[in-house]
DNA sequence: TGAGCCTCCGAAACCGGTTTCGGCAAGTGT
DNA sequence: ACACTTGCCGAAACCGGTTTCGGAGGCTCA
């Protein structure tokens, strides 16, 4: 026994013995092998037997140890997650529902969530790695995938089974699930557009992100189809301060959006201080799209109108597609896309204004307020 | 070998062999004993022997595997976490916060967290029972504690160690972290007793919850201190519907508040539902003050003042804690009481009606708006 | 010089499961 | 009646660690 820093114990930690195989076995006159053959429904065990098997066990409570078993088998029964958590980070008020539905499908199929948190990517690889060497999963969920994404071919290269939240560049071998950004920008241009809207303004999100292309090409697919062409998109802004700055630079044009579309909530409450800014009424001098859901856009004032993510069934859908992965089915069959529900608030509408009236409003409340006033 | 279901698997999963404490001992020719007894630090170990062994595992690239181990001392080095997502939850945005401080802790450690997530008191107990029972954990830690809370009785009974964040009405035996929300009630009615308020109204929590209870208590401590006494306390309000209704009760009185001190951010948007549809300006016809530091808080106009919870800081404190306990520190011993920090926004100022006027504002207002206006 | 005591290590049991292997008994075919 | 399966189970190895036990060798001390 070690000396070790063995520190105070408490008096005496009662714990009562838990029921083993062998105990099971002893029980019904049998060998370990046997019940464990039974448990695990070999063939060579008679029907009889492992019934007998079963209800004994029942009886006794016994349950498996799943890190005994993994000794053997390699299986941990738990799926991985790493969580990057940047200060400029969209996906936090969505966390909670992700977990929500991950572990809830997890629990369903007798298996558990191990997670670790990360400060940036090399940290996540690093986690990542971490979890992976000391084998604390069988598998793991990758959220916000990147075009170019290091997890991917770090997990590749060891053959550790995965599940993408969101697409990739290259997603030979990928299970993936996403919810169909590009589809929700392309609707919400049909939408400003069938309301009359002729200039269009686009504030993309991360840079590098596979959502922040998708949903780029989904504007872009969106104004093609209304037969739109003045598009002008602005810096990415992943945060309101980058929003407000982005809307800014939009609105400053020589014939501004009459319409903002972001990719993202998070740059859309930053629209709004701009706007504020600009003496601009939301809803009807400008109308403003998000994406996301977050809980402040219901806050704003008006409501903000964006798309809702259903983050809990996301977590399910991709925990029900990385166990079978893990299971061994061909990562190429567990692909899922799921559409996007648009959740109108009260931040868009009919154009009141052309876009050179709206410039000339801009030009204006310039001139009247004091610069550097904005928070 | 079983027939089951086992589906199409890939070609080949090269994996690669890891090595094993077998194979340290072997490079150096001596037994798997020693080499375990060399890492884990047993004094009947020779220096040298020591320190040739460390060398090897490193230079092998050996590293332990925990559920390996685990099968001998019965500690997976992993702590456990139930996280409840009721609908009317305000712990929901700073989970990533906590969560965040509680891995990085533990991982820090070398220590993973396993999680769960629950719908309700009696699935949480489950879904706590669970991990418990498959020993994927080695301790809890139990957010949002009640005042007689099951959980707590649970892990008693069971021995398992265990750390509360949050308090509970008998906390023998427990180790816990909390934030010191009572002080911050008591300091936000001496300061807007100091601004010159006289009627303060209070919205309480959640019912039973040991939060709520410190809360209330820490408000009618502040009041004491002040020497007021006229306090109107509204029902329980845990989300902005319930925060509404709990202003328009307060502000129907003959004489009420023309300051509203709420125990939770997510009732305080509520307030500013009911003070906007009361006609009121926020800030100086009444001051509201929160508490939580919600997201939301930030983007009301004015912004709410609140306090702060460094959540992250919590987590980490717990881990630590938590894993004290584990290593057989006594419990009594591992407690710790952060203060929040008070974070102005433009809610509070001091007051610019009597309560008596406020009343008759009030009252105007329901007269001419339309009633049932509110959203 | 011999008894007694450390220091340090090998050998082997052990933890709770899984998996392989071999063999007995009953059934099958001829 | 005899070889050949087949069904079913016991025995034992195995997985990757930890822990106990005993003993060889060196040292001290009377």
């Amino acid at each position: 026994m070690p000396t070790k820093t063995t520190a105070h114990r408490p008096p005496t930690r009662p714990r009562k013995r838990r029921v083993t195989i062998a105990d099971v076995a002893n029980e019904l006159g049998v060998t370990k092998g046997l019940v464990s053959r039974a448990l695990n429904d070999y063939p060579d065990i008679s029907e009889a037997t492992r019934e007998r098997v079963r209800a004994a066990a029942e009886a006794m409570g016994y349950r498996a140890l799943s890190h005994a078993r993994a000794i053997r088998t390699g299986q941990v029964r738990a799926l991985g997650l790493v969580i990057q958590l940047s200060d400029h980070d969209g996906q936090r008020p969505f966390l909670a529902d992700l977990l929500s539905g991950i572990s809830q499908a997890a629990s369903a199929a007798d298996w558990t969530v191990t997670i670790a948190t990360s400060t940036s990517d090399a940290d996540t690889l690093h986690q990542l790695g971490h979890l992976a060497d000391a084998h604390k999963a069988d598998g793991f969920i990758l959220p916000r995938t990147y075009e170019h994404d290091a997890r991917i071919d770090y997990l590749r290269a060891e053959g550790l089974p995965f599940v993408l939240y969101g697409r990739t560049a290259d997603d030979t071998g990928c299970a993936w699930y996403d919810v169909d950004s590009g589809a929700a920008m392309a609707e919400a241009v049909a939408l400003l557009a069938g309301l009359g809207h002729r200039v269009i303004g686009f504030v993309p999100g991360a840079t590098g992100t596979m959502y922040d292309r998708l949903r780029r090409e989904g504007f872009a697919a969106g104004m093609r189809a209304a037969h739109l062409d003045t598009a002008p998109v602005s810096d990415p802004a992943c945060d309101r301060a980058q929003g407000a700055a982005a809307a800014r630079a939009l609105l400053g044009r020589d014939l501004p959006p009459t319409a903002i579309l972001c990719a993202t909530d998070a740059a859309a409450v930053g629209v709004y201080d701009a706007a504020r800014a600009a003496g601009l009424s939301i809803g009807t001098d400008l109308s403003v799209i998000g994406y996301d859901g977050l809980p402040e856009g219901a806050v704003l004032d008006p409501p903000l109108s964006t798309f809702h993510v259903d983050a809990a069934r996301a977590g399910a859908r991709l925990t029900d597609l990385l166990i079978r992965s893990i299971a061994g089915e061909d990562p190429a069959d567990l692909r899922d896309l799921d559409p996007a529900t648009f959740r109108p608030g009260g931040s868009h509408g009919a154009p009141t204004l052309t876009p050179a009236e709206l410039a000339a409003r801009v030009a204006h409340s310039n001139h009247v307020s004091n610069p550097g006033r904005e928070r």
